[in-house]
DNA sequence: ATGTAAAGATACAGACCTGTCTCATCACAA
DNA sequence: TTGTGATGAGACAGGTCTGTATCTTTACAT
């Protein structure tokens, strides 16, 4: 059954799906509209609604999607041979680079938390676990250091400085933002190994 | 010329703001309509426009109003003597109980940036002004104990703390969160002050 | 060549959006 | 009492929103 669809016939998610990153994370979501995504991605419309059942599970989707592409290059990055506090820096380094591109519009992720507040919905959820996951992958560089105890609020202190330094790249201040950041996550990293 | 309106008459201006600030909050701008504000404030629609121009203008108001009462909340709470070290603590304070509080839906600031991500526009002036000023308030506060340049940038990195604090507490976690922001915080001003 | 599934095109429903207009009502001042 | 300005109430315009239904066309496998 289903008889070996050929190899890219659907790819058509894919797309869909990229198409509507770029233009959520340009405009936001509730001000981007299911016509404007298909006009952009040049689709019909029912191919949207055959392959999302609903605008909410596009956005879903659209959140894993990243989630997944930003875990594959921490991966890649933290993957390389080097202390705590060297994978630590090399993060503070892909924030670094990512405020400098010009299509840099801000977490998307935050921004879904912002129109969508409400705990335990599907939107919400899938941004929330974007963030609990960048903080386990902090604590899990962190443990080799210092306690599991105080990697995991270590993790936090430095997701918390990410994501600060993200607002402020949203104002156009991320290149000073991420520097302080990145040496206050230094310092705080030193001073918890000075206690162990 | 005006001839001295009663003392009240104009008071649906904030009856707007304040009802429009609690929506607002709770859902969002974009997912809250006119329509809705006006039902809620139990006002006409006419009423609304001539007021405010536009929702756009409504927005920015809203945005003033509360920048303006939780400076006012600073002010009091850093006008009494102590240390520079006494009144960032009672910032973060500040925070602890407001994450706290039941209606607490996240930074309204933040959320604006969000949904009006375009430099420039009124909006998104507004939030941003209101970060540049407790940016300041936070610097001047230690520029009694650093100098000014160290001042500036212990402010910007406290400031971070201090939004992704904001971010963690809209997820559920802001006892933990304001908890370590505070100790990471009181951390970095003992190192910078001990260079000095 | 023919069957099948995906996709395009397009109209449509029903709701909601911002903003305008008109007219009746109310409070208050001279 | 009469005038004035703020407000209430509600219709309305013109657009956009999400989501559905219908019909045609395309592309590919057998």
């Amino acid at each position: 059954m289903s008889s070996a669809p050929s190899p890219e016939r659907p790819a058509k998610r894919r797309h869909i799906v990229e198409t509507a990153y770029r233009l959520f994370k340009r405009a936001g979501f509730h001000a981007t509209g299911i016509d404007r995504i298909i006009a952009e991605a040049d689709v019909a419309k029912m191919t949207m609604y055959r392959n999302f059942p609903s605008k909410e599970q596009l956005i879903v989707e659209v959140l894993e999607y990243r989630a997944r592409r930003f875990g594959d290059q921490l991966d890649r990055l933290t993957d390389a041979p080097g202390s705590p506090e060297q994978k630590i820096d090399a993060i503070f380094d892909w924030y670094r680079r990512w405020f400098l591109r010009p299509d840099f519009h801000g977490c998307l992720f935050a921004h879904a938390l912002a129109e969508y507040a409400e705990p335990g919905t599907p939107i919400f959820e899938a941004a929330a676990r974007q963030k609990a996951d960048l903080r386990r992958r902090m604590a899990d560089i962190l443990a080799v250091k210092v306690p599991a105890r105080e990697a995991e609020s270590l993790a936090a202190v430095i997701l918390m400085l990410i994501e600060g330094a993200t607002l402020m790249a949203e104002m156009g201040q991320g290149e000073e933002a991420i520097r302080s950041a990145g040496k206050a996550a230094a310092v705080l990293i030193a001073a918890e190994g000075d206690r162990h």
